[in-house]
Order: C-alpha cells, then structure tokens, then sequence
DNA sequence: AAGTCCTGCAACCGCCCCGCC
DNA sequence: CGGCGGGGCGGTTGCAGGACT
C-alpha cells in the first residue's frame, strides 16, 4: 500500500521555486497546456516532479488567481461554507473561483478557525462550545442541533450539484454548441450553488460568478438561460427523489442520487408535526413547484415534487406553495401551532416571509428563508426554554427589532449560513428564479 | 541589538479516486 | 476484473519574516 513519492528520484528538486523555475513552467504551460504532468518537467526543462509542477501552477502561478488578503465577504463565505461542507476545500474553493484550495485551507487553520475559537463556536462542528454553555444557553444548541441536520443535507446536496454539474458539462461539451459553452462556464460557477442560489448565475453584482457568466455571456452566441443546465439537474433530481421511495440510500455511479441526509440524527418527528402545520395534508404530500428563468422568453418548468424526500423544514418552506397569476409563488400557511417549532412561529415568518415576497417577487422570499429559518428555530428554542414566552405569534417579529441577548451573535452566525445558500436569490430576479 | 516566539504560507506527503489497459 | 498510473485532495511540515521580550 502507498506509493513512493512521485519525486524520490534523486536529483529532482524541492522546496522553494525559483522565478527561473516559475517562469520555464509559465512559459511551457501557456504555450502548450499542462498535459501529462508528469512528462511536464522534463519537457519544460525544470528539475522537478510532475505533482510539484501542478501543485505550483495550480496554487500560484495560474493566471486567474486572486491573491492577497480575503474580504469580508469572503470570510464570511468561508466560514459559512465550512459549516456545511467541513474541511473539503476544493468544494469551498470552487465557491471563490478565484481563490485555491490551498489558500482558503491556509486562511481557515491560520485566521478563521482561531477567531471561530475565541467567539466560542468550535470551529469543527460550528456549534458552541459545550463547556461555554450554561443551562441557559440549551435553546442555542437545540437551534444548532436542528440547523446542522440541514447543513448535513445541505452538504450532501451540495455534493449531488456537483455529481450532476460534471455530468452537465460533460454533455455540454458533447453536444459542442456555443450553448454549452456558456452553461458550462455557469455551471462550473454553480458546482455547488443551492437551487435557491442560481439566480446568482445570471448578475449579481458583487460576486465572482458574474466573472464567469459574462466572460461565456460574451463569447457565446444567444445562450438559454444560465440557470437552465442546473435547474434541470435539479428537477431529475428531484423527479427522482419523487419516484424513488423515501429513505433509500444511493449513490450517484448508478445515476441515483441520494439527497438525503446522509448522516441525520435530527427526527422530525410526524408525531410532532401535525400535517395541517405542515401545510401538507394527506392529499398534499405532492406540490407543485415551478421555475421560472429568464426576463423574456421565460422558460418555465413544472413539477410535481413529493416533498417528502426533503427534510421537513423544506417540505414546511415549499411544500404549500401555489402558483399566482403574475407567474411566482404565493403560498398560503395554515395560522396553525406546531409543537416543534413553536406557537404559531413557522407560520408567521413564513407568513412575513410571503408577504414580502409577494409584494416583490418570490426571490425575496426566498431570500428570507434563511432569515426566517433561523429566527424560528431560535425562538422556538426560546418557547421552549421559557414556556411563558410561548404564544405571541408575532413574538419573533418583535424580537427582530430588540437585541436581547448573545444569543444574537449565534443568531446571525447561522442566519449567514442560510443567507449564503440563499441568498443570492435575492441579487437577481431576472435570469432564473425559483417559484 | 540579540534571541526567542509566533504567524503565515508555500510546498510536500500520503492517500484516494478514477480512467485506462 | 484487477492492476497501474495520473491527478486531485486534505493534512502536515518547514521556513521566512515579523513581533515580542
């Protein structure tokens, strides 16, 4: 088992590259591709192992790498997608197209896993610390236990994206159409992106992807909406996930893709969800969810999902959702309690959530899921460790406005979590927007 | 000013995955 | 089907430079 290293010929070189060095590699990559890597050195004339070569390439010399000190932004990218994906940093790399995994891997062990410490969060599980906590501080830890189930999903969805992105480009590239071109460079951008995140493909402004669209925007013919590609992976994935029986792990060699949470410990239980709190009765358990791409010419795709192959929070979020006339989603929410989630909290912020949404467009609304989310699994937590909090069902609005406690900072960690996964919905309405 | 400690980061190492034969 | 090799990934190391004593 374990092979030698690539590099134990004696007279290769190690350690610390040489401008010369650099500059061999440069000039023999730009002029002919990197190829075999482990021919490359002794054609670039560079005393080197193939596996250094690409590892100096990929890390520094690659002329689309952006170097020097992470945003805020970007930080916060980090961190948030660490949360959901754990140390795999060439998935969180391929969020910051132009940052490498190397990079960000350096960044999280030197600056964010520390700074994650000191605010007491461990930086493993992003949860709080349990030695920092006191009795008090259990609906935190509650809310953190049920955000992580969904960060597992999230993860394991993540990694089916991905899966069905390659597969994606793959058939892009065989069927050779400027068109593939242009889906192809956005679904690289969106190997990872949430369904809730593909409108970040059309142009949202502050983020990297738009590099990537505009540059196939710009180089291709008229191009289907960007989204396209991923949103029809996502409705195979789910016309799977709705004909498959619930629960049935599977992998993606055979096609099948399993997105269900692949190491869940949180139950939400049917027992303490009641179906009318759900908005998903016993005639509901499938809904209907629509896409809508594009500003003119929208493409629209329908489909019949069986909600129940997604974690209850989903199925609570989507699962009652119905179409309106100017073509996005209104939802209607049963003013029902729900013993989980607290005295009427799930229906008011969704309820907030929609009536934002539907004065605008149903990406903000999206783009509250996250906010919502958290705020109700927080207030729940704080129903249920206070029981004479319980009842106002707008307890949590009120709650939004006042600052009261450190549960707070907790709050807003893992709002950002859902923000980042949803988020981008918000930025732009026009290219693609779920409804 | 010199020595020590700390920090940041480039590079290495070993393992794993996957395609090819 | 199994072995082999290339490429990729994540963990770790080692060094350079700055901060501190």
């Amino acid at each position: 088992m374990g092979r030698s290293p690539c590099c134990e010929k004696i007279g290769l070189k190690k350690g610390p590259w040489t401008p010369e060095e650099d500059q061999k590699l440069l000039a023999y990559i730009e002029e002919h591709g990197h190829g075999c890597w482990r021919s490359l050195p002794s054609k670039a004339g560079l005393q080197r192992c193939g596996k250094s070569c690409r590892l100096r390439w990929t890390n520094y010399l690659r002329p689309d790498i952006k170097r020097g000190k992470f945003s805020v932004q970007e930080e916060q990218t980090i961190i948030q997608l660490h949360a959901l994906l754990g140390n795999r940093w060439s998935a969180i790399a391929s969020h910051l197209p132009k940052r490498t995994d190397n990079e960000i891997k350096n960044f999280w062990n030197t600056h964010l896993k520390k700074r994650l410490a000191k605010m007491g969060i461990d930086p493993v599980t992003h949860k709080p610390r349990c030695d920092a906590l006191s009795p008090a501080d259990s609906h935190v830890t509650k809310a953190s236990a049920s955000l992580s189930h969904m960060a597992q999903w999230e993860s394991a969805r993540l990694e089916a994206e991905a899966r069905l992105v390659r597969e994606a480009k793959l058939l892009c590239f065989a069927s050779s159409s400027a068109v593939s071109l242009g889906a192809s460079s956005v679904s690289s951008a969106a190997a990872a992106a949430s369904p809730f995140q593909l409108q970040l493909l059309g142009s949202d402004s502050s983020s990297s992807h738009v590099d990537l669209h505009n540059e196939s925007a710009a180089s291709s013919a008229p191009a289907p909406p960007p989204c396209f590609d991923v949103l029809r992976a996502w409705q195979d994935i789910w016309r799977r996930g709705s004909t498959r029986g619930r629960g049935e792990g599977q992998s993606s060699r055979d096609g099948k893709i399993d997105l269900e949470s692949p190491t869940s410990t949180l139950t939400f239980s049917e027992a303490v969800i009641p179906e009318g709190a759900m908005g998903l009765g016993s005639q509901h358990n499938s809904s209907s969810i629509a896409y809508r791409c594009g500003g003119e010419g929208d493409v629209e795709e329908e489909e019949e999902v069986d909600w129940k192959c997604f974690p209850k929070p989903m199925q609570l979020f989507f699962g009652s959702r119905e179409r309106t006339t100017d073509g996005f989603a209104a939802a209607t929410f049963p003013v029902d309690s729900s013993p989980l989630f607290g005295t009427d909290s799930v229906a008011s912020w969704l309820h907030e959530s929609v009536k934002i949404g539907s004065g605008s467009t149903a990406a903000s609304t999206i783009a509250h899921f996250g906010d919502g989310f958290t705020e109700m699994l927080l207030n729940n937590a704080d129903e249920h460790s206070s029981p004479e909090d319980a009842g106002g069902c707008t307890h949590e609005l009120a709650d939004a406005g006042k600052p009261n406690s450190e549960n707070e900072e907790s709050r807003s960690y893992w709002n950002g979590i859902f923000n980042l996964v949803t988020s981008s919905s918000a930025s732009n309405s026009s290219d693609c927007v779920l409804v």
